[in-house]
DNA sequence: TTGAAAGCGCTAACAT
DNA sequence: ATGTTAGCGCTTTCAA
């Protein structure tokens, strides 16, 4: 189809071989620096691009990394996904992305397809079906294979592993002790999806704090949603059905606050005065909730850089790779308008 | 480094060669339907996936579409992005991300480095910084090597072009209009960054519609910022400053607004009742700002849709492309509680 | 029904 | 300083 000039052409042009052209256009010191220019400048001038292809075929090495994520619409993944490609985009390597919307089906495809487009390693945010189905065997089979694969943010139990991801335990455990330090005793917990790592280590941090603090679990207290808005409002307007109503929120994520905090509004709750309400993610937006969210930061952006760090100097010594490193963040208490007025 | 399996490979497990492996690969009739079978069943126990690499160079086609945004994290963005995804993963092409951060330099790498990978169509939605700058030649070289390029949301003055966009003009008139409808005689406008399409467009149909309903236009009245949230709070402030104060506020975009609600919050002035405000995207988070937040839907899901089955209509016929064509998609106006109580 | 050979665009070892 | 050759993994003509 679209005609574009090779080193064969401008060999014939210059009456040379292929050799000495591909030679004088990656500067090679062999070839006489008067015939290296000529041929640079007509190349230049013909709009010559080196066909990375068979440059792919022949070095075993696209320069490519797959990027598999359940979605690109919270601002935790767009941060970790800038986070990897201020690094990798230095070091020549350009990401392609597989959007799982969480099903497993998708990511397994996904996968597959960067297999057989043969990306140097993968990044993998785990979609929430297969977490829950607890189908990991086409991760196995990308280990078996010896590309390097990178869990981030939400990864899965595997004998070896490498991850980096939140410390969601300590985040939830940090947002439930700042509830309870402003005096809150009724603290409720919308959770996130079932079967999804981060939404349990959530769920076990809040618990295990009211623990420590000797406030009793209310089952009614616990609700679920899944990581979006809309799906926050019914679990939200059952919290306050009963006469028990709780006193305080802590959200699966900074969206699902978005959400509470509607139901709170349309019932003349008071933010922070009677119901205190803290999420998780702290998005940029969140700052502009009004009133302004309390929230966990998860350093994505960091996360992100330090991953694609990782793997970069992993993907220069193949030989001596790591096969099982897990760093975990540590996330930070963002204290704003939602819970301290 | 990875050891992949090869039809190579396959071809001397069998004792036969690597063309008639190749054809039992791809069920050719020719080849004996048991030794199909046989080869077909190997293959996949040994987990061969054929390398796409290889085809791409025999067939130069890539199966690859490169896009081109200014960043992903607008909800504009990503429904388009899912648009286009939705159309072409179905027609076993796949994408490949280039994020600009509005930057002409960039723009211009990763167009560059498209080209080197040889995708065969490419989208872009023009970064700020080149439509300040009015330099299109990489556009142009695209073109020149007959590469399908199509325009999605932001496009820049050429003489042939694709392009699929959103009336900005239209929107931007339907928003005024909308406020003066409300009653409403001083509506300021925080106009987008300078030198982009789509903020002279939204500044144009907001002055036209003024205009037209004989409402004087004031200079003070109209103040710009970027497309985010903080950018917003300045200008906001300086509407206030003056003695003419506005009773409604027109924003190039939700974010902008969602900065203008926090600036008009803290001067405790009400909204709609002191000042009404409209903003752009109709973002799905728009609807639960407080209040909720009146917006221009500008349907980027279908426009990304669409764009991409136009294109791979295209692709499906290189030889009769169409060079020069246009779509101008009609916004919708959103009423919601910050213009109406 | 199968095999041999050429070739996609490039690089690199081995000549010269 | 430059040319020759082989090969990356696959498909496809042509031949058998």
């Amino acid at each position: 189809m679209n005609q574009n000039i090779t080193i064969k052409d401008i060999a014939r042009k210059f009456k040379c071989s292929p050799s000495t052209v591909s030679r004088a256009l990656n500067n090679n010191a062999l070839i006489n620096i008067e015939t290296r220019k000529t041929i640079q400048e007509y190349a230049q001038k013909m709009g010559y691009e080196k066909n990375t292809i068979s440059l792919s075929l022949l070095q075993k090495s696209t320069k490519t990394i797959g990027v598999i994520i359940p979605s690109i619409s919270h601002s935790h993944e767009t941060l970790m996904i800038n986070g990897i490609q201020s690094v990798i985009n230095k070091m020549g390597y350009m990401l392609n992305f597989g959007i799982t919307n969480e099903k497993h089906q998708l990511e397994k495809e996904h996968l597959k397809r960067f297999m057989a487009n043969r990306v140097d390693a993968i990044f993998v945010s785990v979609a929430f079906e297969t977490s829950k189905l607890g189908d990991f065997s086409h991760f196995k089979d990308i280990q078996k294979r010896n590309v390097p694969l990178i869990f981030i943010d939400r990864n899965v139990h595997l004998e070896e592993s490498i991850s980096f991801t939140v410390n969601d335990f300590k985040g939830a455990y940090l947002a439930t002790k700042h509830l309870i330090d402003l005096g809150r005793k009724k603290i409720a917990h919308i959770k996130g999806p079932e079967g999804l790592n981060v939404s349990e280590m959530r769920l076990m941090g809040y618990l295990k704090c009211l623990k420590d603090h000797n406030i009793e679990i209310n089952p009614n207290f616990i609700k679920q949603a899944d990581f979006d808005i809309e799906s926050a409002l019914l679990p939200t307007s059952q919290l306050f059905e009963s006469e028990n109503k709780p006193d305080a929120i802590f959200c699966s994520n900074d969206y699902v606050c978005l959400g509470a905090m509607k139901v709170l509004q349309e019932k003349n709750l008071r933010i922070p005065e009677d119901v205190a309400i803290i999420g998780f993610d702290n998005c940029p937006i969140s700052e502009f909730f009004y009133p302004p969210l309390s929230s966990i930061e998860r350093k994505s952006f960091l996360l992100g850089e330090q991953a694609a760090s990782f793997l970069t100097d992993q993907l220069s010594d193949m030989d001596n790779r790591v096969k099982d490193y897990r760093t975990v963040f540590n996330p930070e208490l963002i204290i704003r308008k939602s819970t301290v007025s």
